[in-house]
DNA sequence: GACCTGCTGCGGGTTG
């Protein structure tokens, strides 16, 4: 047992969980591992005792022989890292003991920064950026010498990113400086908890340790007074906002969770009209809101002075709000593990209860709170998969060892092929990352900016003070979208939009913007100046890349459901029983599948011709799955579709009529030569030359520009573009390039689910259905295919219209 | 009569 958790403990009348002392055990064994459990049971204090037991065993009575940095404590958020901060403060004051701890995050003052590296605390709670910022300063190898922990905190947050592939090359890099260091993270729980240990650790000895306690949670529906049949996606959830009220009057602090920042607004706008006497006692959270309005939110969430706070993934992770004793989540969450995550925000305390309302947004989703229901009893969760191979951030290291010390290339090849990320690359593609940074590559040669780290007696280095300094700007792996004003040439303007959409478009394109027609006159000083047109040829096609779709364990979990409709077992879920009315009518007009066989409907209707396909693998899959099958069906005849897709299935749809029949829709869905045929269907090159963008600004390739002096977004736009026409042109062999490519692939198109979701299909039963009128399910999708080109009201009569044209009601 | 759509995260060191 340790000493100073017995002493502490006691004295504070607690008793530490069998996971605490077995993680104390692991580290005075000097192991390395992963530490799992729930939020709010003392995983911090676990890992803080084993540290200071260690540090403390070493020089029993003359702690102030010790010198130098001990502990490097990294989590990915610098709000949490305070958090930490606080609680590890309040231990050592309690136990009188001289282990000094300090912050250093970019907000840490330039003259903190260098005390800290004249006079190391013992232990520095960081972020993976500012890791890899001190390992861009001379003589940081001095300053880690002494260094034996390296903690990560919520350490499944970061696996599956860029940045985790940072901690990755930080921890690789620092067990040269000391081979013996010891390396815990700290994870909520996913479903591949032995990997993440095993990336993070790169130890076969290291331990998992989890604990026996399970939090338990409440899960309740909300539900409308009756059931809509005919649901079109896409509602707010307003329509539920009076049985919202009664809730935040009977607990004590209530965090709503929505799914956009808009809705958030809305939602806060709403309450507040319907119950006045909320003003001052609900307030919103989410990124685009001012860091000092979200710090005032946080404290007073803190401090316990707020009724509610209607916030978007933005209080998803971060420090514990005491007070808070009740979750809503507004709409699908899309995830099994996001839903535990949310619900977790409340009772945030040993043996309490989560309580967490699902408050669906259409009368579909409802079931997705059986759904819920029947995942957390199966405790299925989703897996976190880490990126590899991702040859930007290698550049990026290979830069930051440059500019500080310099390093030599055989010996950085061998230690960045004991990470997980860049276990597979060969010497080959090493020496081409080397190869950019030297000479800019084959195609860059001619550039003598792109000649940024010399050679000196076989050490890489930088030489240059500007490349330095700018590389130290650019360091990190996150790549900000930029937003545009929109607003017309006399000044009226239209709201904003993402940068990569506009980047597609050409002077004289028309697109659709808040339900207006507008033909793009200029873009100019972050501004994208349009005028209205009546044009309406020239569409964009929309393919929206950044949408989360739903997981592939939250798509099961949903097809479940559909085994659960006709068995008496459905007393459990009771959404079931409540959408009995909706399931009857699509079993009446078409048929209810079973959770093993895909349904597809075929209609004719005013319109044109539509086939439908619910697979329920998330939008970005059905996406691809329609571009494919739309290409299958145009080798057959000269057609053209439109595609409309949500997290359930998609439509496709025409002004022609196409043959489809059972037998075709099976060849339609044949698993042979998908990455083929979603080339054909799909534009993967404008798509790669977006993901371009980030992988250029990661690698250096681009700068981003000083601070306070951002480089336009046009001249980033253009210079990016015009290196990856260069790749596409001279050298597509280029890791860069050929990593975009990748990324489309993985990330976008989500290719390897894609394909799983196709053989998953063809050994199934594939349902085919000649419909008369239009079925439930497949509502909501067709009226999606409207959505873009209405303004929202103009959008909402003509559903109305729809529904009685089409007889839905 | 309903309703308005997609998130988050980080961030200069060196030399005079």
């Amino acid at each position: 047992m340790n000493a100073f958790a017995d002493v502490w403990f006691f004295n504070k009348g607690w008793k530490p969980h069998a996971f605490q002392k077995k993680c104390w055990s692991a580290m005075a064994r000097g192991e390395s591992g992963l530490l799992n459990a729930p939020t709010g049971y003392g995983k911090t204090y676990a890992i803080w005792f084993g540290i200071l037991q260690n540090y403390y065993k070493k020089t029993p009575d003359n702690t102030k022989e010790k010198k130098g940095l001990h502990t490097l404590w990294i989590t990915p958020l610098r709000a949490l890292s305070k958090e930490i901060l606080l609680a590890t403060e309040r231990v050592s004051k309690d136990l009188e003991l001289d282990y000094k701890i300090a912050l250093r995050t970019g907000d840490t003052s330039a003259g903190d920064r260098q005390k800290q590296r004249k006079n190391p605390p013992q232990a520095l709670i960081t972020t993976p950026e500012s890791v890899h910022l001190l390992m861009a300063s001379k003589g940081y190898k001095e300053f880690f010498k002494s260094l034996e922990f390296v903690i990560v905190d919520e350490w499944h947050e970061l696996l599956s990113s860029k940045r985790g592939v940072m901690i990755e090359l930080a921890v690789a890099h620092l067990k040269t400086i000391n081979p013996s260091l010891k390396v815990w993270g700290i994870s909520a729980t996913i479903g591949n908890l032995l990997q993440a240990k095993d990336i993070l650790t790169r130890d076969s000895q290291s331990v998992l340790i989890q604990s026996k306690q399970q939090k338990k949670i409440e899960l309740h529906t909300i539900y409308p007074d009756e059931v809509e049949k005919y649901p079109w996606s896409g509602h707010l959830g307003i329509r539920l906002l009076p049985k919202v009220l009664p809730l935040l009057h009977q607990y004590t602090t209530t965090l709503l969770f929505t799914n956009t920042r808009s809705q958030a607004e809305i939602w806060y706008q709403r309450l507040l009209e319907a119950d006045p006497e909320l003003a001052g006692q609900i307030a919103l959270h989410h990124g685009s809101l001012s860091e000092e309005l979200r710090l005032w939110v946080e404290d007073s969430l803190h401090e316990g002075l707020l009724k509610a706070v209607i916030c978007t993934s933005s209080l998803d992770l971060g420090v514990d709000f005491r007070s808070v004793d009740c979750v809503i989540q507004i709409g699908s969450p899309k995830g099994i593990a996001r839903f535990l995550q949310r619900a977790g925000r409340s009772g945030h305390r040993p043996e309490e209860t989560s309580v967490i309302y699902f408050l669906p947004t259409h009368s579909l989703e409802t079931m997705e709170g059986a759904s819920l229901r029947y995942a957390l009893s199966e405790k299925m969760v989703e897996q976190r998969l880490p990126y590899i191979r991702s040859f930007d951030m290698l550049i990026q290291f290979m830069m930051t060892l440059a500019v500080s010390d310099g390093f030599q290339a055989e010996a950085l090849y061998n230690e960045v092929i004991q990470t997980h990320c860049y276990e597979s690359i060969s010497p080959d593609e090493f020496n081409e990352c080397l190869q950019l940074i030297t000479q800019g590559g084959s195609s860059l040669y001619a550039y003598d900016e792109f000649h940024k780290v010399v050679i000196e007696d076989g050490l890489f280095k930088v030489t240059s003070r500007r490349i330095a300094m700018q590389h130290r700007l650019s360091i990190g792996a996150i790549v900000s979208d930029m937003m545009l004003l929109v607003k017309f040439k006399k000044g009226k303007y239209l709201g904003s939009v993402e940068e990569w959409f506009v980047s597609r478009l050409k002077e004289g394109d028309v697109f659709w913007f808040s339900g207006r027609a507008l033909q793009l006159v200029h873009i100019k000083n972050n501004e994208v100046i349009v005028r209205p047109t009546t044009q309406k040829t020239g569409l964009i096609p929309s393919w929206q890349g950044g949408r989360l779709p739903i997981s592939v364990d939250y798509g099961k979990a949903i097809r479940h459901m559909f085994q659960e409709i006709g068995k008496p077992s459905r007393r459990t879920y009771p959404e079931l029983a409540f959408l009995q009315p909706l399931f009857k009518e699509q079993a009446k007009r078409s048929y209810l599948p079973q959770e093993n066989e895909l349904l597809t409907e075929y209609i004719k209707t005013k319109y044109g011709f539509h086939l439908f396909i619910y697979p329920y693998e998330g939008k970005l899959v059905h996406e691809g799955m329609a571009a494919i099958l739309a290409y299958r069906i145009s080798r057959n005849q000269k057609i053209t579709f439109t595609i409309a897709s949500n997290d359930y299935g998609f439509e496709l749809l025409s002004e022609d009529d196409f043959f489809v029949d059972e037998t075709f829709v099976q060849e339609l869905l044949s698993v042979e030569n998908i990455v083929e045929d979603i080339k054909n269907g799909v534009n993967i090159r404008e798509m790669a030359k977006r993901t371009f963008r980030d992988v250029a600004s990661v690698s250096g390739l681009i700068f981003n520009g000083y601070p306070g002096k951002q480089m336009k977004t046009k001249h980033l736009q253009a210079n990016a573009s015009l290196f990856f026409s260069v790749f596409d042109e001279n050298e597509p062999s280029n890791l860069l390039y050929r990593q975009a490519y990748d990324e489309v692939y993985d990330f976008q198109l989500e290719i390897q689910r894609m394909q799983l979701a196709f053989q998953r299909i063809n050994s199934h039963p594939i349902i085919f259905k000649h419909l008369e009128k239009l079925s439930p399910f497949a509502f909501p999708i067709f009226s999606e295919s409207f959505r873009s080109k209405y303004s929202n009201e103009d959008w909402q009569a003509r559903l109305n219209k729809l529904k009685k044209e089409l007889d839905v009601e």
